[in-house]
DNA sequence: ATTACATACGTAATATAATAACAATATAAA
DNA sequence: TTTATATTGTTATTATATTACGTATGTAAT
């Protein structure tokens, strides 16, 4: 497909350790502590806690990963319009992430933001829930 | 140590420790730093991090500060009816923070919660701005 | 009063998160 | 080619947060 074309292609610009830090991130798809990330990667030649919070750094300035605060954590953007506008859900049980893809929720929280004239540059939305798996048992 | 000096009556059931972390915060107004209420309370007698964190966790589980997860800070809460939903604006330049207290806007995201049909328990809403004084200059 | 339990305390040590400083190298643009 | 910009690797340091361990205190049940 072409947007896997486009992926690839964007890729491309990265480094070396930006790529091996977001395919870790891609291959995994949950959010992951940098200190578990350059653990994981010290195989690929990742030495230093600066290596991987410089490869964080980029791969969040360029919107390929989000920073989930309140985990200190880092997870892929999987939602291709979300700027640097981010949105999750996290278990309290599980702990499991999601980012809020419903355009519904998005849509709506840009309204009340435009209602209510706050001057907003970005924004990051968590809501803790008990997610389907954790609420049957 | 049953002479206490006098304090706020709904204080009243906290620790001293929880007291005085509490009267820093409320006084300042501003999000604080664990380690810079540590260092704030020496002469009170707080010694290690440990008894900041211990009373902070305390606080928070009582609704009365609220952690601001992306500044690593702890605020008061000015909020009656906030429980541990939160919502805060955050200046981009000058790092001043608010709690949001637009019956609107917080009316407007639980709406959007029960529409999307999200089992939430509590959220926690971060929106980076430029404040009005800010934006002047 | 004694026991059991929960909560809070104090101290030390450790773990995790993030940045500073500097020299070297690659990359892109003029 | 020269210049400017970004990235790298390394070491050291600072900032933030938790764990381990033992003690004390208040409360409720026995």
């Amino acid at each position: 497909m072409s947007s896997n074309h486009t992926y690839n292609k964007k890729n491309q610009t990265l480094t070396k350790n930006q790529r091996i830090v977001l395919n870790l991130l891609q291959d995994s798809g949950e959010p992951l502590k940098a200190y578990f990330i350059l653990d994981s990667l010290k195989k690929e030649g990742l030495n230093s806690p600066l290596q991987v919070y410089r490869a964080l750094d980029k791969l969040v300035e360029l919107g390929k990963i989000h920073k989930v605060e309140s985990l200190n954590s880092f997870i892929i953007c999987n939602n291709s319009n979300c700027a640097s506008n981010t949105a999750f859900t996290i278990c309290e049980r599980c702990g499991k992430v999601k980012e809020i893809k419903n355009n519904n929720l998005t849509e709506g929280v840009n309204e009340l933001v435009r209602e209510n004239k706050l001057n907003i540059t970005r924004y990051n939305l968590e809501f803790y829930v008990v997610c389907k798996s954790c609420k049957i048992n």
